[in-house]
DNA sequence: TGTACATCAGTGAACGCGCGTTCACTGATGTAC
DNA sequence: TGTACATCAGTGAACGCGCGTTCACTGATGTAC
């Protein structure tokens, strides 16, 4: 029973330690996390981080997975807002595109943890990080393949062509026995990705405003252009 | 005369300065600039840098400036190719920007220097550094004014319309006078660069290579749907 | 319910490391007469 | 051409700073009888 309330009261510290991690982070880019810094702010000594985290590299992993699953969320919010508002299906992608970009730039820091520069001395657990990132994927490619089997696509042929290479590595991800339809969306989503992660990175490192002015309308024209060529019914 | 030597002798340290901060930031990454670890490489004290430049954050512009350079000079170098080759204009936008790609993945240090996460400490001399960064765009800007006068675009409505407060600023940095051609060109380089410096950020980080595995083709692929979208006659 | 013991969060000192920058200096190179 | 002086590249020691991690420890909390 009391052995419960410290497990509890440890959990509640990991999360602490977390939180104020992100704070430094937010203050002074990815690198600004620091065992000691957080020990500090905690009004806490240094070494007793280490009954919470075993090394700083431990850390920041739990900071890439809960950065993953905190954008996959969003996305998931920024479609069912649009969902319950009634909205048709091409909103619907443009409230989760637009889910991304505003989480990127609402927290910046977590997400350059993720999509930004790796972290200098930081070696990354891929086989904890990799599976975390692929939910944010899976989002949209759900989303697609409903739209796809709905007919609110018409999508181009130069769209519909898969390469042998892709789609192996496809197969391999959603199992042999993958739909035609799921596969293609997963196709989309990555080509969407890419075209759509520019405008974000650009934008969060300053490099976009300066040039267009208004950000929040040049990449909500920019989405709808962009779905409008993948053959979406706007 | 004597004097000229020394100046002379003054610039190659300068340059071999800023070759081993390169080589030190393409292993350890951008912050792995240090005027001590420079100094050590080059087998000097570090007090002796400061006699070529007065700071670490004067080192780091300078280092900047040289990678927008380098890269504005590898996006000319690759158009310059295709028109040697007797290439039609729309494989002259195809080899400027997959130089633009090419530079990010071979120089991946510099390439993050001027578009990844700022430095930390670094407090960026803007005054110097914007208006390096600006020959990229003019580039891709001049080459696209040429195509649509020479009538190899044939542009959607969706990609005509220059929202105002973009018109403004465009306005403002051509002069009141430009072409509307001029004008569009900008506007339409805009729009490219953030649908395709995605795809560079995401490769550069390794995030494109398992979902698609020949990022090559993928990025070859994309960028002729792309130009196509923009009305690009292919 | 009371007591002896075990667990465990957190401390304080220390380790060895790296950093940018300042300072007074030396010794070679260049300049002026 | 020779000599006195000025310039300037580079040195060595030191400043104050921050870092991750280890270690032996204390003292409170929880557990078992």
């Amino acid at each position: 029973m009391a052995r419960r309330r410290r497990e509890k009261l440890n959990e509640e510290t990991r999360q602490q330690i977390k939180a104020t991690a992100r704070a430094l982070m937010a203050e002074h880019g990815s690198q600004g996390i620091s065992i000691r810094g957080i020990a500090r702010e905690m009004g806490m000594t240094p070494p007793a981080l280490y009954h919470y985290y075993p090394s700083l590299d431990d850390l920041i992993t739990a900071l890439i997975v809960d950065a993953f699953n905190a954008l996959a969320d969003a996305i998931i919010a920024g479609r069912d807002t649009a969902v319950v508002a009634g909205k048709p299906l091409s909103e619907q992608f443009m409230a989760a595109t637009h889910a991304y970009r505003r989480y990127a730039l609402d927290y910046p820091a977590d997400f350059q943890l993720i999509y930004g520069s790796p972290i200098p001395g930081y070696d990354a657990a891929r086989e904890i990080t990799v599976p975390a990132s692929a939910r944010t994927g899976e989002v949209f490619t759900r989303l697609i393949a409903a739209a796809i089997d709905a007919g609110a696509f018409d999508i181009p042929a130069a769209y519909r062509e898969i390469p042998d290479v892709t789609k192996e590595i496809i197969q391999q991800y959603l199992g042999e026995d993958a739909s035609e339809t799921l596969m293609l969306a997963l196709h989309l989503t990555n080509i969407g990705w890419g075209m759509l992660h520019g405008f974000v990175m650009l934008e969060l490192f300053g490099h976009l405003e300066p040039v267009v002015g208004d950000t929040d309308a040049f990449f909500d024209t920019q989405l709808r252009n962009h779905y409008r060529n993948l053959g979406l019914k706007i």
